[in-house]
DNA sequence: GGAATGCATTGACAAAAGTCAATGCTTTTT
DNA sequence: AAAAAGCATTGACTTTTGTCAATGCATTCC
C-alpha cells in the first residue's frame, strides 16, 4: 500500500524508514470507480488525492454546461482543487475518476500536521508545487503562442501517456476546443507530415 | 532597501530581526530601465526577481516573432523563468521592464543556501509556489472555459492594476489574442452593459 | 446476438477571430 | 515647436473555429 506514493517522494528526498511509518499514519486509501467523482463544485476539497492506479481528471463548467477539463492525473500524479483545498473554501473544480481508481487522500489537518511535524515533508510539498506551477507555465506559454497544429504536437511530448490512454474528446476539452476541431487538427499534422 | 520584499515575506511568515539581516546578505539589489532586459531566451537564468518598484513582463516569441505575454509583475510580485532558474538550463522565455525599476534578486547559490540555512525561507518558497499555481490554475480554467468578453471581465477582476497600468495591446497578448480583437471585445462589453 | 452507447470523422454552413489598411489621438523625441 | 512613434479603434475582407447533422465503427450492456 502507498508503494507509489512513498516511490515518488523518494524520487525527491529519500525518506527512513521510520520517516515512512511517521507519514504512513497521515494517510488514508481509498478506491473509485470509473465516473464516481472525488469531489464536485461547491464542496470544500478535503484532500490531496495522489493517484496509486487509474486516471482522474478534473474539470470545470462553462455556460454551456460542458467540461472543460483543466488537468489529468495518472499514477503517481497528483490532484485536487488546490485552492479550495488550502483555503478550505468551495471549490470551483469537479474531479472524478476516468478509470477505476485507487487513491491516496491526505486531508488538511494530516497536511498541514505533516508540514509541522516533518521537515522533509515540507521540502517535498515545495517541490511539488514547484514541478506543478513550471510544467503549468510550460502549457499556458504553449496555449497563448503555438498554432494548434504545434500545440498538439507539444501536448503529446508534454503528456505522451494521457494522450495515449485518453479519448481524444477529452483531450480537446483540455485544450479548449471543440472535438471536430481536434479531430481536424490531427487530420492536418498526419496529412501534411 | 527591501522594503516590499520582507513586507511581502512578513505577510506570510513572521522574521526576525536576526533572521532578516541573515536572509538579507544573499539579496542583490539591482535598477532596471525600461525596456532592459532582465533576461533573455536562451540564456540560463540566474535569478529569482522581486520588484520593490516599477513594473516587469515575461513572454515568449511565437513562429512570427511576436511577443506573447505569459506574466507580469508589479510591486511585490516575483517574476524569472522558474523552470530555467531550477534547473540551470537556457530559458525559453524573455522578461523586460516595462517601467523604470528596482529589484530584488536572489542567485541559485543564495537560493539554496537560504534553502538549507533559513527553515522560514523554504516556507516562504512553499507558499510562494502554491500561491502561483493556484493563481495560474485559475488563469487556465478562465482561458479553457469562458468566452472572451468573460475572460477579459475576469482578468481585471483579478489584475485589476495590470490592466489599469499596462497598454491594452499587452493585455490582448496575455490572452492570447490581437490587440484588435480586444478592442472589439471591450467594444461588445461596454455596449451591451 | 442484438440494441444501445460512446467515439471519431466528415460535410455544409454560421460565427468568431485574424489580417491589413487607415484614422485620430497622445506621448516621446529631437 | 515640429516630427516621430506608440496606441486604440474601425472597416473590409480572409481564415479559422464552432455548430449541427450524418455516418461508421467499436465497445458495452441486456
Amino acid at each position: 500500500m502507498y508503494e507509489v506514493f512513498f516511490r515518488k517522494f523518494n524520487e525527491k528526498i529519500a525518506l527512513t524508514r521510520e520517516e515512512e511509518e511517521l507519514i504512513k499514519q497521515y494517510l488514508t486509501p481509498k478506491k473509485l470507480r470509473r465516473k464516481q467523482y472525488l469531489l464536485q463544485e461547491g464542496d470544500v476539497c478535503k484532500y490531496i488525492c495522489i493517484v496509486e492506479k487509474g486516471a482522474m481528471k478534473a474539470y470545470v463548467l462553462n455556460e454551456s454546461g460542458d467540461e472543460r477539463i483543466v488537468g489529468f492525473a495518472l499514477e503517481g500524479w497528483t490532484i485536487g482543487d488546490l485552492s479550495s483545498f488550502i483555503k478550505q473554501e468551495p471549490a470551483t473544480l469537479n474531479i472524478d475518476a476516468l478509470e477505476d481508481c485507487e487513491l491516496v487522500l491526505i486531508s488538511k489537518a494530516a497536511h498541514d500536521e505533516l508540514i509541522r511535524l516533518v521537515p522533509k515533508y515540507e521540502t517535498y510539498i515545495r517541490i511539488l508545487m514547484t514541478d506543478a506551477y513550471m510544467a503549468l507555465q510550460k502549457r499556458t506559454a504553449i496555449m497563448i503562442s503555438m498554432s494548434l497544429e504545434e500545440q498538439y504536437k507539444a501536448l503529446l511530448e508534454m503528456y505522451p501517456a494521457v494522450v495515449q490512454r485518453v479519448p481524444q474528446h477529452m483531450i480537446a476539452s483540455f485544450m479548449g476546443l471543440t472535438p471536430e476541431t481536434l479531430s481536424r487538427v490531427r487530420g492536418r499534422i498526419t496529412s501534411r507530415k
